[in-house]
RNA sequence: GGGCGGGUGCCCGAGUGGACAAAGGGAUCUGACUGUAAAUCAGACGGCUAUCGCCUACGGUGGUUCGAAUCCGCCCCCGCCCA
């Protein structure tokens, strides 16, 4: 029989962060979660928890991490963790976050993100721990029937109290009533699973909540849910997602990441030290104290989270480079990832730079050259015409505006 | 089913026959400045082209016209009200 942790310890650790925005919600939700822990603690069942993610962008982001790793300090304690991909919710597209439709995508698009969702997760989850799942597994075999009896356990009331709807219903804006089917959908891969726990964002708690309901009616006991706070993007304001473009992907290259996270608003700071690092709260308070004091410098304090962030995902030596190219780059040197490209003769450098991909058309690249945006070995350069021609063994590089470098070498 | 109002560039939104690659704002990019890639200011912001220019674009399609985002026919879609 496997054993766990004292239960007060257990508690502790996943107790922490959790934020639902309703203090009776959170009372309620904690004394569950300890009762259903005592109850595996006593019996040795490991509990089933599960969050869903739909492959709505080829990448797991920051965002997606927060409750990734809730579902890792799971894991570490015994329980069984399911990492549910959503091939069938993220075909309708959740209409939580957002105040008008998602663009709809076809399962074979879904499946496509999803391997590499799985691919990326294992940079936080323990791989031989995980299950997974997909939800097209049990969402595709439903019939008209069955949808309706899920719809029969709500009234349109209850859709319409939700902000994002009403907004819209105010506005005069379009709801689809196939977006009424998400929080249905969702609810009904708890019934699959038949799961203890779902975690997720707070913007999460309706779909969340459908699933306890969902449970109940399907004769099962239903799920203790934990919600999260929302990191917010880079632009410091709206939440962290793909659609918005405001995202870091843990898989990017460990000095993209780092430049994305000195790029993210001041105001932004404690929203990421809380929500992304491995820092605890006395030395997140201590840093801010630091800072509020002049004792730190905000400048300083970026570099530090952006190390740590790097490091979690890429590990300590790829952070360190990361943090050096940062530093090269801001004095105009091409970092040691840059793309590089070799040639035998001599070549336009408008053409060099399009096929690098470092400019989307040659309009923009004359654009960019004419605004003084193009820099060859430091010197700025304007000429659309400008042709390079290294020997052999000869590099130049070409800086293309502030953060975009070429190296062009001679073959 | 009927009446009315709509569908414009990445997003919001102005434009009702030529001066429209299409006001304005946001986003984005570049430059200056700056602890900072923030704020601010300036510029750019469909594609090809050294430039002239050419092509593509205002839901779709077919017309009218020397010329259409703008007018007309048909079609598709959205909102509101009525049934």
């Amino acid at each position: 029989m496997p054993t766990f942790p004292p239960v007060d310890e257990q508690m502790r650790i996943l107790m922490r962060g959790v934020d639902f925005g309703d203090e009776t919600t959170y009372e309620n939700m904690e004394k569950e979660l300890r009762k259903r822990l005592q109850e595996s603690y006593d019996s040795g069942r490991p509990l089933r928890i599960y969050c869903g993610y739909d492959p709505s962008s080829p990448d797991l982001h920051l965002g997606h991490t927060i409750s990734m790793r809730k579902l890792r300090q799971f894991q570490d304690l015994g329980h069984q963790a399911i990492f549910l991909i959503g091939s069938f919710t993220g075909i309708i597209g959740d209409p939580s976050d957002k105040e008008s439709a998602r663009q709809q995508q076809t399962l074979e698009d879904a499946l496509v993100k999803a391997k590499t969702y799985t691919d990326q997760a294992w940079r936080v989850l323990d791989r031989e721990k995980t299950e997974v799942r997909y939800n097209h597994e049990w969402l595709s075999k439903l019939d008209f029937a069955d949808v309706i009896k899920l719809a029969s356990h709500f009234t349109v009331q209850q859709f319409l109290t939700r902000e994002n709807f009403s907004k819209r219903f105010g506005k005069g804006d379009p709801i689809w009533l196939h977006e009424f089917f998400y929080a249905l959908m969702q609810g009904y891969d708890a019934v699959a699973l038949k799961t203890d726990i779902q975690i997720g964002g707070t913007d999460q708690l309706f779909n969340l909540m459908a699933g306890r309901k969902l449970m109940e009616a399907y004769g099962l006991r239903p799920q203790t849910i934990l919600t999260f706070p929302i990191l917010v993007g880079t632009d410091g304001e709206l939440r962290m997602s793909k659609s918005t473009g405001n995202y870091i992907g843990i898989d990017e290259p460990p000095g993209v990441i780092f430049t994305k996270v000195l790029n993210v608003p001041d105001s932004a700071m404690r929203n990421y030290a809380e929500l992304v690092t491995r820092w605890d709260q006395e030395e997140i308070d201590r840093m801010f104290a630091a800072i509020e004091a002049g004792e730190l410098g905000m400048r300083e304090f970026k570099h530090k989270l952006a190390w740590e962030i790097v490091s979690i995902f890429h590990g300590d030596e790829a952070a360190d480079r990361a943090a050096q190219d940062a530093r090269r780059m801001h004095e105009g040197q091409a970092p040691s990832d840059a793309p590089a490209v070799e040639i035998d003769g001599p070549a336009a450098l408008l053409d060099l730079l399009q096929e690098a991909d470092v400019i989307k058309s040659k309009g923009e690249g004359r654009r960019l050259l004419k605004q003084g945006g193009v820099r060859v070995d430091g010197q700025q350069v304007r000429d659309p015409l400008l042709t390079l021609n290294p020997t052999s063994g000869e590099e130049i590089v070409v800086q293309i505006g502030k953060r975009k470098f070429l190296r062009v070498r001679g073959g």
